[in-house]
DNA sequence: ATGTCGATTTGCT
DNA sequence: GCAAATCGACATA
């Protein structure tokens, strides 16, 4: 049994900073089709009282952003495109709305179940490299918004591997453009070398 | 009540 | 490389 990440891990002020510790933490889900379990690969870090790459920004309560103000490791999951499914790791304490999106994970349990879900062989990258596909890969839905990540269905271990800085690719995030001046912060974290990661 | 558009992925050209 | 897919949250009326 590998130790499960606690709430005070979770708590941790420093969105930026988390977010890089988070890399090489496993992720688990426990659904009715099984265990699956991925590594992950790459994060962007988002901080709703400052970024306007947040959705929370400047601290907008909505129905949807309401979990993104709650206590830290809770999930926030939303819907994209109308088809993709985003998964978000609630950070810090109440009221501060910050939150990590997990952008790559590397397979490493549950492969037949991850294979399924995806439609593809493990070996390709594709399968669970970008939000989308990482949430598919592990079979979180929009219908887990909320889920506490120290429950028995979605949880994070520590399996004891961390990574220096420059073991890590650290630049700007994705997709953001209408963040303005906030597009060009460098809170992307990328595991240098790993197979699972965005380009 | 209605219109717009997104923290993307995929497949076809 | 480009465009389609497809839903709901949010803003505006």
């Amino acid at each position: 049994m590998y130790p499960k990440l606690n709430r005070e891990f979770y708590r941790n002020p420093n969105v930026v900073e988390l977010a890089q510790h988070l890399l090489g933490k496993f992720v688990c889900t426990q659904f009715e089709e099984g265990l699956t379990v991925g590594m992950i690969t790459e994060t962007e870090a988002y901080c709703g009282a400052t970024d306007k790459a947040c959705h929370a920004y400047p601290n907008k309560r909505t129905k949807r952003t309401e979990i993104i103000f709650g206590d830290g490791g809770f999930a926030y999951i939303y819907l994209c495109y109308g088809l993709h499914h985003m998964f978000n790791i609630v950070t810090n304490v109440t009221d501060a709305a910050d939150a990590i999106l997990i952008r790559g994970i590397a397979p490493v349990k549950g492969i037949e179940i991850i294979e399924s879900r995806r439609n593809m062989s493990v070996n390709r990258k594709q399968i669970s490299s970008g939000p989308g596909t990482v949430a598919q890969a592990l079979g979180i839905r929009t219908n887990h918004y909320g889920t506490d990540l120290l429950g028995d269905t979605i949880w994070l271990e520590d399996r004891g591997i961390q990574f220096t800085k420059d073991q890590l690719l650290i630049g700007p995030r994705v997709g953001i453009d209408y963040a303005e001046e906030d597009a060009l912060l460098p809170w992307r974290f990328r595991v240098k070398g790993n197979k699972y990661i965005g380009k």
